[in-house]
DNA sequence: TTTCATGCAAAGGATTTGCATCTGT
DNA sequence: ACAGATGCAAATCCTTTGCATGAAA
């Protein structure tokens, strides 16, 4: 639980995006919102009580990643997790058990440039850092 | 292409990693150490024209993997890419068209033990880093 | 009212698995 | 000979799509 967001804040942010407000988005966004990280579609759906479809849930999300409010991480091979849009950041996951914490951005400044030069690429708009170890409740159990 | 890699070096490297050096098994690692960039499982089977199946070319790359031969990579969303294991090195994936590009390391020292007291882990033993842009090629397309 | 979103079910694509057969060691 | 690998086909899992219906603006 990240803060804490009022239905009608989300319904405005939907708006203000360009989208319809409906009840299934704003559900589904406020429980991005609430959530402590990134998050599976079908993670989402379930939380959501039948609240909206997982076809709903997938073509929901598109439209937030679309929009800019949410970003969608790959992490998984074979699932994909979604995470609302806030200061670039990027994570540290438990090849055990999976958990995922966030983790402030440290990329040095300049390194896109660099980047680019090195790979002869018109331009970098992105990037994606992801760490893996075993955290603290992994270690502990496999002592 | 990156090396010049010789069929017995393939079973030899095969065997040293407690592996059956069968047929299709030093042709896939073959085609792996000969490519010049991570690959998806159908490309290299298709590249094989026949000397192995898609399933064959899974469980062969689990074990690879496994054996510390290959790495799996993620960065498209719905198909897995492998590379033959080399010096720790990243990504310039071209958003446009695909084209991926390797680049040399270049995380600053230390950053792991400060991602490690920042995310609470009890060690972090790897990272993945991947810049997304646009290459030469498909900016000059869109002008 | 008009346009766009939803639910449901069917389709799609990637990856995995069961099993009989073949091969490396 | 034996353990393990392969091919083929069926099975799974995640995600996308078509279409008739329902809801937002």
């Amino acid at each position: 639980m990240k803060h804490r967001v009022g239905i009608d804040t989300v319904q405005a942010g939907l708006r203000d995006a360009g989208l319809r407000a409906t009840t299934q988005r704003v559900a589904l966004l406020h429980t991005l919102l609430s959530s402590s990280g990134p998050v599976s579609v079908e993670a989402l759906t379930k939380s959501s009580k039948g609240a909206y479809d997982l076809a709903t849930a997938y073509r929901t999300l598109d439209a937030l990643v679309l929009a800019g409010l949410a970003k969608r991480i790959e992490l998984s091979q074979g699932r994909a997790l979604f995470e609302a849009s806030s200061e670039h950041h990027h994570h540290a996951v438990c090849t055990t058990c999976g958990k995922i914490v966030d983790i402030d951005a440290c990329l040095p400044q300049g390194i896109d440039a660099r980047v680019q030069k090195a790979s002869g690429f018109a331009a970098i708009s992105d990037h994606s850092l992801e760490f893996f170890g075993t955290c603290a409740g992994c270690a502990k159990k496999k002592v």
